[in-house]
DNA sequence: CTGAAAGCGCTTACAG
DNA sequence: CTGAAAGCGCTTACAG
């Protein structure tokens, strides 16, 4: 369809209705104190004309904010995966400037629920038009997403999302199968007659959502498409220590002389890349996720084959435009959107840490 | 640095240089007609207060418009490659709307230097405001770029670029590099003394720039970082006929029966795909370029195990803006943009070929 | 060389 | 319930 003629403006609209374009917009933004006949006969000459409002001239005009929150992990010193969503969400906003958006940034400690539930009712005070959160702890968060919609505050969800429950969209990567990508890596650079290693280091695993749903992943693949016959050992890595690590490693690799390769669930790759560079082994392959500075070192140093990236600086970036496009234009698109799955390897790896968001 | 007050406006500069807003447009605009010493005053107080204009209300007021032109080759039947640069531009001037940004796309057949030249011509007729091609044929597009520097019209290059031409910038793959990505690959998944054949398919391979940089690549990696010990051999096919594939491929398989894998350095894997799967051949790794639906088919039937992406829709997608970027806000970023060279599998293709922006 | 004024397409009180 | 008017921050003739 081509449109002979300019774009259709408020003016029109009230000319074509025989009222004021005052009338007009008092039934686009459902301000009432409209005649019923005259708000419907508007309201079927917006359709027909298929009007939509020219952005530029609200703006400048409007005196409507939007006050966005951001509820994320605090980063911490060996963690930089959570470094990357305020970049994301910087760009965001720089393309926002003109759009009286304002962000507010909370962040929490990921070792506590207690400190998370704190943080939610700082949120909550702020009274925030559009909320951004990653729900790593899952009872609290599915508390916190009714709380918000019960106020009919928008929640964009990032780094995973919880079923049944309330939320406006999801950004972020399809858990199941990005263990699935890993799993067929691990098998194409496996022996076919070596066994496989899981290893899982958290606290609590059952309490872990994505890495329970990326191990299931990874397994899945072997049973279901993989050639592999080796055996597949799990091993659960309780703290982070150098001293548990050591002590867990040094037992499962003298029970099972046959791994031929590593998979690491989480973004601790570079716990056991040190632990393996201490013991003088290079022997196995290993795949990973996320590309924090230490991964990539041990990446290029050769211990790691392949790490997996889920671009948290775009999770972030695409999380405030949703919410500010939903708030501000009334957009709605898909509520789940997957990102692409990064295959990484020290080949390629430089072009995923420069973040082309600007 | 935190801003205590509201944004600076036209109207307090002008206050603050004693003058009216019209002259401080005016040295803004370098419109002329301004006395020398008020100019001078104006330009210092722009540069204090840091002024940048209210990009809705210029627009909104705005009459200039801005012509961008774009010029690619045609997509074909086989070749779905550039199908995706029309969806990547159409999503840019979408998000474009209401800047008075008007694209004409034009498109040129990919096997003729003088069907180019001709649409060249085209192009310089419109008159356009900036202009995005890809510089497929190397003298032609020299000569394309020359003129459009004589004439102070911006050029953004996607898919490749050309040395010692002036562009405004590039976006696309570092293609030296992709070569040495696929390398690595190639080299994980090959038992280490086994052969390895690069295919190139094309009329003259000395004039496709791509090609040959892309094997360069490739070979960089065995020479300087591989562990692979097996021969390297190469075949050129000069043309894409079933015949032709089938007679070169017969006779360098006969020649050379310790081969493990196949490089293919375009985007024509799904050819030697379909010889192999004719042949009942299944016993070779192979890895290409680019998702196209039939090389994504023989990915998924396990004839390739990887292929390499160039994300052409956000080549196009970031061409169009930057154009935009560069003539509608003065911006000026990266010259060289390359994007992250994508490593797809069976596993993960599919996020790769739903296009994110829209 | 400079200023005053109209107007882009909206939103927002205000008057009736 | 409805209309007329002011004004967001610019650009663009026009008058002097």
């Amino acid at each position: 369809v081509k449109y002979s003629g300019k774009k259709i403006r408020l003016k029109d609209i009230a000319s074509l209705a025989g009222v004021s374009i005052g009338t007009v917009d008092r039934v686009i933004h459902n301000r009432g104190e409209v005649a019923e006949k005259t708000k419907i006969k508007i309201q079927n000459i917006l359709q027909e004309t298929n009007y939509s409002p020219n952005i530029m001239a609200r703006v400048l005009k409007s005196k409507k904010r939007f006050q966005l929150v951001s509820l994320l992990p605090e980063p911490t010193e060996t963690n930089s995966y959570w470094q990357k969503h305020p970049q994301g969400m910087m760009s965001a906003m720089e393309e926002l400037e003109l759009f009286h958006v304002t962000l507010t940034r909370i962040t929490f400690n990921i070792q506590s629920e207690k400190d998370f539930l704190k943080k939610t009712e700082e949120v909550l005070l702020l009274n925030p038009d559009g909320v951004i959160f990653a729900p790593i702890f899952k009872s609290e968060s599915v508390g916190f997403c009714s709380i918000l919609e019960n106020k009919g505050i928008p929640v964009v969800l990032i780094d995973g999302y919880i079923e049944n429950t309330h939320f406006l969209a999801y950004i972020g990567e399809d858990v199941f199968r990005s263990g699935r990508v890993a799993g067929q890596l691990t098998d194409m650079i496996t022996p076919e007659s070596k066994d496989i290693l899981t290893v899982n280091i958290t606290r609590n695993i059952k309490n872990v959502h994505h890495l329970n749903k990326r191990l299931a992943g990874f397994l899945d693949y072997f049973e279901n498409s993989g050639r592999n016959t080796g055996k597949k050992i799990n091993v659960n890595i309780p703290d982070p220590s150098t001293e548990t690590v050591k002590t867990e490693m040094d037992n499962i690799i003298e029970l099972y002389p046959n791994i031929g390769s590593l998979f690491i669930s989480g973004s601790k790759l570079y716990l056991i890349a040190q632990y393996l560079e201490e013991r003088g082994i290079r022997s196995f392959k290993m795949i990973g996720y996320d590309l924090l500075d230490l991964n990539v070192k041990y990446l290029k140093l050769g211990f790691a084959s392949f790490l997996i990236g889920q671009r948290p600086e775009e999770q972030a970036y695409k999380g405030i435009k949703k919410l500010f496009e939903y708030l501000s234009l009334n957009k709605m698109t898909d509520k789940m959107e997957y990102l692409p799955i990064d295959i990484v390897n020290s080949e390629n790896v430089d072009f995923f840490i420069k973040f082309p968001y600007k």
